[in-house]
DNA sequence: ATGTCTGCAAAAAATTTGCAGTCCC
DNA sequence: GGGACTGCAAATTTTTTGCAGACAT
């Protein structure tokens, strides 16, 4: 697809380890490819799928091969990606809000003993049981989190 | 019940409005009914059901007829109230992190149109589909948001 | 040069901590 | 008086805003 070649007929910065295939992602998806928005890229897209803003920012900014990033960079960011549909914001507690890469409909099952997170396919619930919805609804999104700890048996 | 009297003897203080069950009700809960939380408590419990931290404080201190308190105070008793089992904390959306009065097991739907809150039925859901749960894990939680949208038609 | 966009310092908002003052006994 | 607990000021953490500089015409 290569849209910043095609427009600019110039080829975009190298990307540390010769990655631009992450500054090709950003611009198909109408994000101009940045370099602090193709080191937080690079470091969300690579390594675990669930990560915390200030996770980000520390290992963007622990990485010596890619540029340092601000905080507020890191938020700023952060919401251009939601707003751009490459990234999700889940709320799995009220004590962790976290980015998730998955942007497919899916759910959740959080392990409270050590903090895992692991995507499951979407369940059927029947919504038929609710009462009053679908007359005057239209479902936009069904948020499912199912706590677990481990058997002690 | 009147454990405070059974206890002590005397009389809790007047509330405003001549409610004092709500002193026997922090009570049999296991928390001391001080001037603060009582009016905190108050008004969580008897205005709407799903409330921020800084409307509460807001209410709390427009409210001439009860105790002022402070944030760190509005904070420090909600946790507290959420660890003594008279409250939920419920992460709505990433943006929406509320306290339900509703401490049963229950699930939401939030229209996105109006921010409306509406409590719902556990709703049958097949765990057997999720792959790998059942044999190493008991569920301790099931967190379900429906987020809908006003039908446009 | 000029209008648009980016990144970040500083501001604001949200939450937690630490400790002075209270309340029992 | 002394141990335990309460409420809040101050500290910390999280998030947002506003604007100086960069960038493309």
């Amino acid at each position: 697809m290569q849209s910043t070649d095609a427009k600019t007929g110039k080829q975009p910065a190298k990307i540390a380890g010769g990655f631009n295939c992450i500054n090709d992602f950003l611009s198909e998806h109408g994000i101009k490819p940045t370099r602090q928005r193709v080191a937080i890229a690079t470091h969300i897209f690579e390594t675990e799928q669930h990560l915390s803003a200030d996770t980000i920012l520390e290992r963007v900014n622990d990485d010596a091969t890619t540029t340092n990033v601000s905080k507020a960079t890191v938020y700023n960011t952060l919401k251009l990606f939601v707003r751009e549909g490459i990234l999700k914001e889940v709320a799995l507690d009220p004590q962790r809000i976290l980015f998730d890469t998955n942007t497919h409909h899916h759910h959740h099952v959080l392990n409270l003993d050590n903090g895992d997170i692991r995507d499951i396919q979407p369940v059927s619930i029947n919504l038929s049981e609710i009462e009053g919805l679908q007359q005057h609804h239209n479902i936009s999104d069904v948020d499912l989190i199912i706590k677990v700890r481990d058997n002690k048996d």
